[in-house]
DNA sequence: CGATCCTTTGATATGTTTCAAGCTTAGTGG
DNA sequence: CCACTAAGCTTGAAACATATCAAAGGATCG
């Protein structure tokens, strides 16, 4: 007999119940979703574009990421995600995925075929609320994203993508602030901002040097998280969590 | 008695069907949803960030656009809306929109009470289908002008957006290659694409002398849209059409 | 312990912004 | 219908941020 917490799925609902509350009826039923659990090693894509996906992607451990390619082979970052993160394919009509889903790292995902969530959904109305509430969230990351790249520097850009994902990550419950296990290349946080993996390298140097950050080995520290927040225009309310965490540093 | 063609919501059902195919019942039952017609002047705010919008917001003609403002105060477009668009406000949990919608030029526009709307999804699956098919279209077009903005030059990313509105002004049925009116200033422009306004203004200089558009008068003329197309990189897959247009020129 | 991937560094090139002014067009009121 | 005004477009010169290229130094892993 198994407790929720050791079910393959657990993360689903351990992400949804942030946002949304399930009765036991709708948390059983999303336990009980058909599901192929696979290991991923870092860059094997997950999705392809132009794929025909029959699945959502349910992230278990580690962190995959969606992007798309340039005509000149330039790669754009354009959403990361982890723990209890339900990656929707997105298809077009056509059913073909219009972008990439990679492992960032190695990754563990649960496949899970969209029909059946589908039906869980249909039959279960807070499953379906949920669904929805996390995909408005993951939208209104997307915008935030955008902002990021098209309106800021690159320290702006860099210490706002550090503190997303320190969110993030402390939300899940994977790491805790100062300090925590770093998932991206610098190359990678550059195809996130919209730099090169150069200037990322120069503009982490500019912020540890301020006192901001220390980053190394794959892992940041978070010095002064007040400054960082604000070197990064960085402001909590687009990640849509439902408790106001209240500003840690005063 | 009235036709579809002259009903305010007309422009809905003819942006649905071409995505998806819809019943009598499910057009009448469209028609008939709830709506207040409002006309906005250029610039004014259909929502503002932190609003608590009840409705959702048809475009019946003119152009609307979604926008952030950094903590610099600079603005990103975050998207384009015109004639057939259903505008979700999407609000977070707590029911306040994450980010502004304008209007680019003077529009009129339909508020559709959400509920009603919702009602209408729940009782119609095919419209509960072509609304998903439309979000996840917009969501593409996130996408893509996240890669445009984040891996793109100048010259690329102008072209890309001339490209864009001019397939999805050409599907609105509103104006037809190679002229046609075009709604946003140079500075718009910009904060659409990551750029000044000054350098929008050098990059349409160097395609008018490319000879591949002129652009005057609130009016784009496309000279050559094979060289436009190539210029920005652009494929309109990610736009989500169901119909393929054969690529114009050869 | 060699190979590969990632980070760091320096010098230089480039694209884009900034600032500031003059010009054009469209809209408004007398 | 003209004059006036505001908004948008155009221009140039100079400053700046970021990219590019290339090579060296560290880390990690079989």
């Amino acid at each position: 007999m198994q407790t929720t917490d050791s079910h393959v799925l657990a993360p689903i609902i351990n992400k949804m119940e942030r946002r949304s509350q399930l009765g036991l009826a709708e948390r059983q039923a999303l336990l009980n979703l058909p599901c192929k659990v696979v290991s991923h090693d870092k860059g094997s894509y997950l999705i392809r574009e132009h794929d025909k996906p029959a699945s959502c992607i349910l992230v278990i451990s580690g962190f995959v990421y969606r992007s798309k390619i340039t005509g000149d082979g330039l790669r754009q970052l354009l959403a990361v995600h982890l723990y209890g993160d339900l990656i929707d394919p997105h298809a077009n009509p056509r059913g073909e995925a219009d972008h990439n889903v990679q492992a960032l790292m190695r990754a563990e995902v649960a496949y899970i075929p969209q029909q059946a969530l589908r039906d869980v959904a249909e039959s279960y109305p807070a499953v379906a609320l949920a669904l929805c509430r996390d995909a408005m969230a993951e939208c209104s990351i997307s915008r935030e994203w955008l902002l990021n790249v098209g309106r800021r520097n690159a320290r702006q850009r860099i210490a706002h993508l550090l503190c997303e994902l320190t969110v993030r990550q402390e939300e899940a419950g994977l790491g805790k602030k100062p300090s925590y296990q770093w998932p991206m290349t610098q190359e990678q946080m550059g195809e996130a901002t919209g730099l090169t993996g150069v200037h990322v390298n120069r503009t982490l140097q500019r912020l540890r040097k301020e006192g901001l950050i220390a980053i190394a080995n794959q892992s940041v520290t978070i010095h002064d998280w007040a400054r960082l927040q604000r070197a990064g225009d960085f402001n909590n309310a687009y990640l849509h969590q439902r408790t106001i965490t209240a500003s840690d540093n005063p």
